[in-house]
DNA sequence: AATGAATGAGTTTTCATTCAT
DNA sequence: CATGAATGAAAACTCATTCAT
């Protein structure tokens, strides 16, 4: 218990906490050092005791977020389960979905920094990075289902990418008109089709399967 | 018609090219009035015979922008053709990505849009029916699918909404880390496996067709 | 007679004058961009259309000011006369002072300058040119006076530093003490005791004219 | 007395001596708060422990920086010798030049203190007491060499002015151009001239001394 | 129709100074 | 004594917009 805690921990999330909500609301550019300062309950000058221009809080926010998101789905994906792939695909659907209170509060920031990704290289490049992490978490799940045989033997990576288009599509497209674009309704559809097209093929299937036999007896009728 | 053909028209989209050139390389705020007028060759003050104001000029371009995207797909798509959807679908992606230099050069303003909607209703609700319309225009092409008999009976809706979401998202990754995610390549992959989800199952192709008796026979037996 | 005059050269001045009027008062720091517009009748964004930064306004006065200074003294010292040096150097002290309204308005400009010049390698640099040239000049004027044998032959050079030496060192003490530093008095004498150790001494004088044996001849009295 | 011997003065001088450092450095307005306490290895709160403003610590300074130069000038000049003045005067330039370090050290906040005089008004009246007493040690010396009959008998505190103006321009001189105005060697020069202006003529010598009466003959000689 | 000139209204950032501990 | 933390009060610089010609 030393006398003075070390306070500057505290103030930076308080700091990021404040800027991403006012952010949220107008924008980095429409947003004010003293909108933060006031949001955060601190002097726009202690702002500045914590990052040291606004850009640095952006930065900071970037870091934040999207280390958070990959967090999340790392916690969502990452730990080996026997369940099938396709019924983990469908249940992370639901915890995004389940998140969408924070999800839609910061979006507009999300989509900002996809904005400024389109001409920064430094932000583009982390953003690379991030999306190269996500995909990698999916192609992982994707080829444990290959590798299980519920999957067909299709290009995990590619699926990945896929998939990750997918979704930020769609929180883009839901954003846009919730009415018309649910989440978690389109989010699962979209997965269900997906995984209609990932399944081992009837022809795949019984290949693999005794019921193979029996439909080979009708088959060759068929042919007969 | 006037002896000297209205120059307002000329100098109104000559505005507009300039605007999105440097509106593309710096953003709607980085941009200043000074560089759109540079760039079109005529003076700040003649922006503004022409345009109210910078937001005017940046809601001109919103328009003009993703008004081109929409005819674009249209000339694709609309005109109905006895050619396999699948086949459409497939071909629809060769186009896009045919349009590639163009589409990436402007990639930056359509995020820009897309940050701004988030927090501005009237933009939003401007790419809301621009995404509508799109949409419309995919469900109608996968009715006709269905219709056909080439697809399943899906929702043609929400198959639009998932082709929709996967061309953003695809724009997303591929703008970030165009070495990793390419456009024609991905999509391809994408298109065709959801084209695999799509495709009438063997169960459901037997079920349409005069195999369905013996197939289900074959089920009894199973069953049995 | 073009429809719009060339407004810029007089902007400019307009801003110099006022600018030194202000600085004068208050020196560089303390002085507001908002002051200098006020007193030059414009707002302050004008002035970021003549001049860069309040830095190029100043180094703009820097210019301006020295430039002013060395032409008065070519003006005055110049153009060669067959007046006696002792009698252009006297002269000049009694045009100096006659300056001495615009001299000490500016002075306090003068003494920043030099204090910045301490610290700033380019603004000394520019000072160092100046006083080389103001040098260069009073050394001319020296070796005249030497060549037409009204002076020792000393080294020009050397008395120029002392006279230009001489000459900021009284700008500075009268500008501390005008009571008791009277530049035009101090200067004066200041300036006939140097020439009193310029004059051909009475043995250098004999030297070069035929007192020279005469006197030669008491020394070797001396010295027998 | 008290058992810990007052801390309040070595703090002082140690603001003063880190101050110093930094003013030199970087001017009054751009040295920091900051800049002092880190130098001083102190905290910035520390430093109005001491100084209740940072133009506390600028006053400080003045009073510290001219109180030691004029104490430099006494111990140098003010002990009575029966060396001659002249040599008295030269050997000062001497110690000056030996000073040079230092010297050059402080020079910049000795032409800031100027540069504060000719706009403020306390700081002009401590320079001008200062040049006051400077001057007078100076007057007394020469005094002393008019006294001695080494000098003409000339206004002492004319020559005093003359030799301080000299001072502090040939200062100004040598800090802009070290290369060109070399303290210790146009110093000599300087002085050396005004020797010989100060030097009783050869005539008024002569009238003085032994010699006068051979020379006499002399002039008898070329009069006749 | 066109523009060079001008500006009002900010906005980020800075820093001497204060205060709670 | 000492200081880490906090801030009020600027000040340089910017830029969309207007206006006189």
């Amino acid at each position: 218990m030393s006398p003075r805690p070390d306070v500057s921990e505290e103030r930076k999330s308080q700091i990021i906490d404040a800027a991403m909500a006012v952010f949220a609301r107008l924008g980095f550019h429409e947003a004010r050092m003293d909108d933060i300062a006031q949001e955060a309950g601190l002097s726009k000058a202690a702002l500045y005791l914590y990052y040291k221009s606004k850009d640095a809080i952006i930065a900071a926010i970037l870091k934040y977020f999207f280390s958070l998101e990959l967090k999340k789905l790392r916690t969502l994906v990452e730990t080996e389960s026997s369940e099938p792939i396709s019924e983990q695909l469908l249940r992370m659907n639901q915890h995004f979905s389940a998140d969408f209170q924070w999800f839609s509060a910061a979006a507009p920031i999300m989509f900002e920094f996809y904005a400024v990704a389109a001409r920064q290289k430094e932000v583009r490049s982390f953003l690379k990075d991030y999306f190269k992490d996500y995909r990698q978490v999916l192609a992982h799940l994707i080829q444990q289902g290959i590798d299980r045989e519920e999957f067909r033997p299709v290009n995990a990576d590619e699926i990945a990418i896929t998939i990750a288009a997918l979704y930020e599509g769609l929180t883009l497209l839901s954003m846009l008109d919730p009415q018309a674009v649910q989440w978690e309704k389109e989010g699962e559809a979209s997965i269900r089709l997906l995984l209609e097209g990932l399944k081992k093929s009837v022809g795949a299937m019984l290949a693999s399967s005794t019921m193979w036999y029996t439909l080979q007896e009708s088959k060759d009728r068929w042919n007969s």
